[in-house]
DNA sequence: TAGTGGTCTAGACCACTTC
DNA sequence: AAGTGGTCTAGACCACTAG
């Protein structure tokens, strides 16, 4: 994202597209809340009731938009269907996928660390949160993961506990819309903590999935490392 | 793909893209070749060009097709660039990706096997190939794979050597553009032979990609399950 | 029946590449 | 200057949903 354009032309559809995630991003079109019509925003923005379609199409393919033909446009949540389908890549080798049980092991607030920093893109010794937890797929624990938040964008985050699906009170608490994000695999093997969280000997090989979650700007505000045993399930991608 | 509607209602658009998509597929378009343009092809199919420019948009969504303003459409090369923007997604700790070299350790038809049928969609005990391959990056070995290929369609593919870019020969030699594929991660330990071939102890930890490659019409064209030493490379994915 | 998104058309003009 | 893809407009009509 943040699609700066530097030099040149900018096309009138891209315009009204930002223009249209700004009132996502400031709070102005909130998350299930239906939108006004093509017509409506046609008017409203005096650009063909064309444009405006090209701008919520591509507003659709990013997933901030749903269209439903006859009903209307709605901002898209990040209600358990979506995160299992957009984030939550790790599947049952058997039957369907699910969403995650959580435990959290550990929540406090810290000094960044440079790697922290850089991922973040925020200065080292800048606050921040850090979360441990375990989940589970059918009763069976399968990941330990690190989050860890800039403090400054989620302050009070740990008030009230934190429950499971994270990305649904990034948005209704704090207004940011996880977007994207980049994940980075590897297989390494268990280290003693965390062998003995999941309870598996240590050494035995676990996926690493290193993710930084960015919002609708394209900046990162969320960095994960997830360790996942995955000898009954599996991490399924497409390629496309 | 495949894109079966069953019921109702199947726009026009999605026509001339199946039309369009068949030119691809049965050779009347060949990779890197330059294709007609939008209003040469809209007077041909008697549909507006903004029907035209639909399809069009939509098979170069699908990497089918490559446009560029002021000099045409040309039908998409399974070049190394492409490869390792679509296929290919190890990429070094440090700096950029680049193409792997490959040794060929065997090449032999056989019977497919149970699991190899259910994979590439056809009958066990029908003729599959099987290669099997090391690659390296920045000359250090580091993938060993399997690749299985229905032998009904990739009929005398070993004779005259495997060359490292296969992809590229599906498309010049039996005329199969890869076009997508499924892939399924997981964190395995590493098995006697592979270890060897790799370099490392056993039961270290490898990452173990299993990816099924379709064609143009969604089917199967192969199977290829890559074990990979990780401690200086990593799979890169991104969430949209 | 009214309102929404989805498709299709026709035409004008802009941006880019090539000759 | 000519030809290509890219943008923008205006309007008509179709498919779907809801009251």
């Amino acid at each position: 994202m943040a699609d700066s354009d530097s030099l040149g032309f900018k096309p009138l559809y891209r315009k009204v597209r930002e223009s249209l995630t700004q009132r996502i991003a400031d709070g102005r079109w909130k998350a299930g809340q239906i939108v006004p019509s093509e017509t409506q925003i046609a008017a409203d923005l005096s650009v063909s009731q064309g444009t405006v379609r090209k701008a919520l199409d591509d507003m659709t393919a990013a997933r901030l938009l749903i269209r439903r033909q006859g009903r209307g446009t709605f901002v898209a949540t990040h209600d358990e269907a979506r995160i299992l389908f957009q984030f939550f890549k790790l599947k049952p080798d058997d039957g369907a996928g699910v969403f995650p049980e959580s435990e959290v092991l550990g929540a406090a607030t810290a000094a960044a660390t440079a790697e922290e920093a850089a991922k973040l893109a925020i200065f080292k010794g800048e606050p921040v949160i850090r979360i441990r937890r375990l989940r589970s797929l059918a009763g069976t624990r399968c990941i330990v993961e690190m989050i860890v938040l800039p403090g400054a964008i989620f302050d009070g985050l740990q008030e009230g506990g934190i429950p499971n699906n994270l990305y649904h009170v990034y948005a209704e608490r704090f207004g940011v819309t996880i977007a994207g994000g980049s994940e980075i695999l590897k297989a390494v093997p268990a280290a003693a903590e965390d062998a003995r969280d999941l309870g598996v000997v240590p050494g035995a090989p676990l996926l690493l999935i290193d993710r930084v979650a960015t919002g609708l700007d394209g900046r990162p505000m969320e960095w994960r490392v997830s360790l996942c045993e995955t000898s009954m399930i599996h991490y399924a991608t497409e390629l496309r």
